[in-house]
DNA sequence: TGAATTCCTATTGACTAGATAGGAATTTGG
DNA sequence: CCAAATTCCTATCTAGTCAATAGGAATTCA
């Protein structure tokens, strides 16, 4: 299950990519509109834009928008930030690789090659679906 | 990520699975030969007897053994059981569907999509590899 | 009958998730 | 230049979960 951060993070950002060109967004605007609690959202955003997925701007009129087109944010990259790797297992893990603590030998592993192919399937989605996807299709059904 | 007791449950069954002709195994042979903590397994293996995934006899000469044929049990049985659902929200599950608490319309949700797209293309995989399939893949690496 | 085993319930300690608090730093309108 | 509005940062709290352990009840069988 994906964390309630992560989708805090989802809705603010198809927010920000819904208002993409107005200039920037307040965070007190995205939290009201979206009913996120307004302090945790201040913290997660932080976090998005560490990762440049965001940009900010400081002071009065200042707000947050996207760090890059809206079609070169994929879910994935957003369940990374809030949620960590994708994988069901660290040893198959392609962003933070790390061998299992008592696996002995991961060549031979069937447990390892099942987990592989869940990853590599999810990814392949996660990857595939972004901000303007989502956006498009939000709008197509009229909830924009 | 799944977590430390479902991988203690893969391969507890993965072991049960190889010795399944040589009558009930015992907890302490399993725990010593899957390096797995003795009383953490006894748990484990009681939760995967209430769904049937294994079978137990009790007293003297007790232990366990596979609930049906290990062709017929999978990794997505194993997990839903230790882990819960496989899908990334309650809204996709199938096993245990649960509305968001804050969705406003399910049906124009663009992230409730994405989740859903994810969510079964996991399940195919996890769906079909199975005890048999595994534990012929480690035998073909000479690991049984 | 007693030894060996599974069954059950409770508890512990470490860690994480979700959320909140308070103030520092920065920008900008007046 | 000042003051208001905003993001930025760090610390904290609470409740819950994960991994593991403990101790004894129930059951089986030689």
């Amino acid at each position: 299950m994906i964390s309630q951060k992560a989708r805090y993070a989802l809705r603010a950002l198809l927010y920000l990519a819904a208002r993409s060109d107005q200039g920037p967004v307040q965070i007190s605007e995205i939290a009201e509109r979206e009913r996120i609690p307004r302090k945790f959202l201040e913290h997660i955003l932080l976090e998005l834009k560490k990762t440049g997925i965001v940009r900010s701007h400081r002071g009065r009129q200042g707000g947050y928008s996207l760090g890059r087109a809206a079609k070169d944010i994929s879910f994935a990259d957003v369940l990374r930030v809030t949620d960590g790797p994708l994988a069901l297992s660290p040893c198959v893990s392609v962003m933070a690789y790390r061998k299992c603590d008592d696996c002995f030998e991961e060549s031979i592993c069937a447990i390892r090659k099942a987990l592989l192919a869940a990853r590599d399937a999810t990814a392949e989605i996660l990857e595939s679906r972004n901000l303007a996807t989502a956006a498009q299709q939000m709008r197509r059904s009229g909830a924009l």
